[in-house]
DNA sequence: TATTGTTATACTCTATAACTATA
DNA sequence: TATAGTTATAGAGTATAACAATA
């Protein structure tokens, strides 16, 4: 229980930038950067009218046509609601299309659209450049094992990598 | 153009825990990233009903007595509607208090109360805990440099990190 | 006129719950 | 009964806008 050399580090610190000083702790960190890639993001996709999360679907349906919505919506790490609302959108905007599966027909297997398959590509070099941007902040030897280190992260609390997990619990009592 | 060896990793992955694979760009991962902070931090929070920017005023308070909104607004990287928001939360419960700055009227110094004070030392351990445990995903010696990684792109995008910048332009015309 | 803070409003994200259809 | 998907509702987070007080 004795500091260790790795908990001596201040939690303090002050942005280069000249920006306001920070909390050097996962938490607040996770936030910031969550910020700064939505951004990063939201510059390319913007003008079409699109969240990160419609372009992440475009991107595993690309990858994995023919998923389906439990499926995608888990490889995003959303619910079913949410998959659904972000499929309707995506639908009628004709860039996805819901296939009755028809070994289980409960199921709806999602492709995109040439219009999807279209958009996707076109977006995608400047997405693509967008996210290298964010990593250019990091000296260049560094950079993929930052994401290295991210996928372990996520991966090793997957249980906690998924929605709802920081839900806060209704503090109106249920209906009964 | 040519491609380089940072880029010719896979932007897919397949987590270690029989997850669904996932991107492996920033901002998928930022995303789930905070997933796992946040509720890492709800375990913790959640009792007391507070969220993971309550818990940040209560820090920053404590840090930096005296500061002002716009001041905590800032390191926090909310805006100052929603840090007045926040505040009136945490003064209601009595944690704490905001005093006029007599040398500027307009401002208000805020700072922690004996009960605000006490109940952030009662949740800071486990705050503590919790964070290093995200961290222990890592190799031990990863772990500060990986905090100064995220400081780095952070600091680097400070634009970028800050309240709006990812705000989807309105859709529907405002009024005039 | 500019800034601090407040209040009202609203949008995004993303949940919980209840429901339908199918298995 | 269990699961895929839908729809309705809600709440957290966090913005924009308009305003009051003060500088």
């Amino acid at each position: 229980m004795a500091r260790q050399s790795d908990r001596d580090r201040p939690v303090r610190v002050v942005t280069a930038a000249g920006g306001a000083p920070m909390r050097r702790v996962p938490i607040a960190l996770a936030r910031r950067f969550l910020q700064v890639c939505a951004a990063v993001a939201a510059e390319t996709l913007q003008p079409e009218d699109l969240g990160p999360l419609h372009f992440a679907v475009l991107a595993h349906a690309s990858e994995e046509p023919g998923l389906d919505q439990v499926a995608l919506a888990s490889r995003i790490g959303i619910d079913r609601n949410s998959i659904s609302l972000l499929l309707d959108h995506l639908e009628r905007r004709g860039l996805v299309v819901r296939d009755v599966d028809e070994t289980d027909r409960r199921a709806r297997r999602i492709s995109l659209t040439r219009a999807g398959a279209a958009l996707h590509e076109r977006l995608r070099p400047a997405m693509r450049a967008g996210q290298r941007a964010i990593l250019t902040a990091l000296p260049a030897a560094e950079r993929e094992k930052f994401l290295d280190h991210l996928v372990l992260i996520v991966s090793a609390h997957a249980a906690y990598a998924k929605p709802g997990a920081a839900r806060r619990k209704r503090r109106t009592a249920r209906k009964e």
